[in-house]
DNA sequence: GGCTGAATGTTATGTTATGTCATTCCTCCG
DNA sequence: CGGAGGAATGACATAACATAACATTCAGCC
């Protein structure tokens, strides 16, 4: 199999033939769409996009390729704005830490971990099994702190 | 002011008044209708059993006092299920923190705080000025592994 | 060629949430 | 008393987000 390629678009689909799976045209091209929007961006968003390249475009086939992305890790849905937004280290899934501007909308994803143990010690005392967690960080980001602090 | 009553929904109207907010006779008895669900109930659940009460109740009449109570810190709103539950120490308003069963839908919140100094440490990094935190932990819950497991 | 399975197209509908203006009701003040 | 002002609710319409169900296309394989 080829080397890890540098390019963002290359990596996935490297990521999913590596897993038998395989990111079709219309697949790259809303990861394309999500990746350049470098914040989260709505699903009817991306298929204005795609209906502004190739005519009508329904829902179902944003969804799908979104929830294919987001199954692969490619791409992280973030609950808290309906929105979708390119992982920024797909190459072994996770569950996502968004840092997300209330005032410009960008988000920043942190790889490493912010949590200590205490979710899972929590979890085990409730005897619950943790299969997911979502952690999205509210507020305001250093650009918007500078922009309205004197 | 009268003392701390026993009753949740009492105590919800004891501390819209410490705030100088009016629990009306519409925004209790959505809390009693969201309290008594104890898991986390979608908007149109509430409405629908207020219509039943009342006749047609329109989307806006539910909102407004979802987002009442949700303001007043009474109510946690769950984005990964597009839900409401009531808040379990509402008494101070807190970021909720989550676990949310897969299988049979309930929820628990915990009171103690789940993250050290992490996320702020991170958010120190990032110049983020953090205004709030979601936190909702998905899996099963110890009901329902005993349910499947022998 | 004909089967099969994955992907996409197509139509319709379900689910969640908000904008806007009208009405009610209470309180304050002259 | 009577009207101004504000909080809450009613009523209507629509926006925004998401999925169900079935048809079609197309490549790989026997
Ligand atoms: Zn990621
Ligand atoms: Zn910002
Ligand atoms: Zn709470
Ligand atoms: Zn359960």
């Amino acid at each position: 199999m080829a080397a890890f390629p540098a390019d963002r678009v290359e990596q996935a689909a490297w990521i999913c033939n590596a897993r038998g799976q395989t990111l079709t045209p219309l697949r790259r091209r809303v990861f394309e769409i999500v990746l350049a929007a470098d914040r989260p961006i709505g699903a009817y968003d991306v298929l204005d996009m795609l209906a502004a390249e190739r005519g009508r475009v329904a829902p179902p086939t944003v969804y799908r390729s979104l929830d294919f992305l987001v199954g692969q890790g490619l791409v992280h849905k973030v609950l808290s704005v309906n929105g979708f937004v390119a992982c920024s280290a797909a190459a072994r899934p996770h569950d996502a830490q968004l840092f997300i501007c209330g005032s410009c909308g960008s988000s920043v994803e942190v790889a490493r971990q912010l949590r200590a143990g205490l979710i899972e010690e929590e979890a085990e005392a409730l005897d619950f099994a943790i299969e997911s967690v979502v952690l999205e960080v509210h507020g305001r980001c250093h650009a918007c702190r500078l922009a309205t602090a004197p």
